[in-house]
DNA sequence: TTAGAATGTATGAAATATATTACATTATGA
DNA sequence: TCATAATGTAATATATTTCATACATTCTAA
């Protein structure tokens, strides 16, 4: 069940700010982030939307490329 | 490829110190600490032998059970 | 020294994440 | 307004993670 980021998956309730960083940062697009992040642009739209949550080696690609740290950009709830 | 925690998957290289903390944690089991995270002994052995990198989900699991931050349990390398 | 606990290894099934492709909708600039 | 870019949605296929089970090995306490 996902509610405008945040997500629930099984017990865990994870919440990511892609989308919010993609626009801080050069108004990117989905595109642009998915090919800097060596993923697809249906991964970028599926975590925006809060379909899943990504594998840790996306989520720290993701982070590095917003230059921030993991938990800056993906929060665990609970 | 996995070598003494460190495991490379595909392009990211992901390292974790879970076994360390199980002991530095009051020589918790591993089927304690599957427990405690709420994942089979399977999949604690996996990770400690790197075999592969957890979901995010499980990885933030692990890192507040052990009281400590994703990264100061998971390093990624470049 | 021996029983039980902790750990290691292996295999297959299930669940989840990601890729691929295709097409629909919305925004935007000329 | 119209063409194009950006975004959304959907279906299926592939890859990866996790579970389940079983059995082997090593460690440890009695």
């Amino acid at each position: 069940m996902a509610i405008g980021g945040w997500i629930a998956m099984g017990t865990d309730i994870i919440f990511n700010n892609i989308r919010k960083q993609r626009f801080a940062k050069n108004e990117m697009t989905q595109q642009e982030l998915a090919d800097a992040a060596g993923c697809t642009r249906q991964t970028i739209i599926a975590l925006e939307a809060g379909k899943y949550s990504p594998s840790l080696g996306l989520a720290f690609r993701i982070a590095r490329l917003f230059g921030k740290n993991l938990e800056e950009i993906f929060e665990y709830g609970e």
